[in-house]
DNA sequence: GTGGTCTAGACCACC
DNA sequence: GTGGTCTAGACCACG
């Protein structure tokens, strides 16, 4: 269910959080269900399990997790979706202002938009 | 005409670039245009001359500038801005399929775009 | 498998990245193989670490290799070998025709093709 | 005569040299014949006399011009073409024996010739 | 004075 | 341990 990209720059442990916040997200994992294990996780993405548990830590930094001594790591949030989705909505204002400054017009950003929308769609 | 912020976890050199390419875009700096020499832009920035010549290397390696020896560099593409433009929708595009793989409804994005926009008109 | 002339007037760097691509194209270092970190081959090479880093970097620049934070330098792409003999190609359609236009006659031109297989073969 | 590329790489006094010997090798420029002195060509391609004066002081230790005080430069040699030639001809040796390293078997490279020697024709 | 290369040594983030 | 960034200081080639 998680993909690591070795030759994207951004690190692993990142890459890890932000899988892990999808899959909530799109409720593959509901709120109480059990992650895997830091052992286990960091053998099928062979990856060193320092990586995984800085990754949990992070997430349980954020209110995404809980974890239980000795248990495991729980799904917490059940609003990540909405921080996600207001995080995104202000990313697309930042770009679409620097493209503003930038010296693109009100005309060409409709344009922008409609094919954006039209490309997604086929999709 | 550029500020470094040396609090932001962004390196140096890469603050540089962009705030160069910015410059370029908006035309403030035009092609053929001399840049400020490595170590007089090191006094100014109160930085290394090493870490400016980085950033030029850099952005000579990717034909933004192109450097004399002995000379100075000099602003080559004219380009850029559409190179730039060209990245932000990219940019804008990812963010709104996955809005949409987080469930917002079309409707929803209408409204988005509509804030967002006049958002942008207040400023 | 890397050796650098001091006395050789192109900067050390670029001799690494020089020996490095040959190697890739030669098919010693292949895809994923992990390079030599930059400390071990600074030691080997008795130069500087940075050295190696400026290298490594101008190469993960091109495309030749990517870098994993903590981990290593990689072999990346498949067709450097195409790149290269493109590149071999062209500067020698680059030289024959200056040739020609020193006036060396088309029948000239075949004898030293010939001269220069020959040449090539004995060794 | 003479185009200076300031993007270029390679040092301006090179340039001159080398456009020097092309003209001479070509005939335009003949035995005896006066070169511009350094001033007035520091002025035509707009660049420092300083840097004319150590192009015709390496053409003059080349033995490709020589220089009487207070009158002028001259050119010297007959011979350029010839040692000019065998340079190329010695390049495109080492530019082919790499190729064959690098894995091009003989076949292809008879095809790279007959190719290379059509593309010239064209123009 | 200008760019470019290199060294030595330090510090950080990541795994 | 690994890559990556940065500093301070030096030297060279070029114009």
């Amino acid at each position: 269910m998680i993909n690591i990209d070795y030759t994207d720059r951004t690190p692993v442990y990142e890459q890890i959080i932000k899988s892990l916040e999808q899959l909530i997200v799109l409720g593959i994992l509901k709120p109480d269900d059990k992650l895997p294990s830091v052992r286990s996780l960091g053998v099928e993405l062979s990856t060193n399990p320092n990586t995984i548990q800085k990754a949990y830590t992070a997430l349980e930094a954020r209110g995404v997790i809980y974890s239980v001594k000795g248990i495991g790591n729980f799904v917490a949030d059940k609003d990540i979706k909405k921080k996600k989705l207001k995080e995104i909505k202000n990313n697309i204002k930042e770009l679409l202002s620097t493209a503003l400054t930038y010296g693109l017009s009100e005309e060409e950003l409709d344009n922008w938009l409609g094919e954006i929308k039209e490309d997604i769609n086929k999709n």
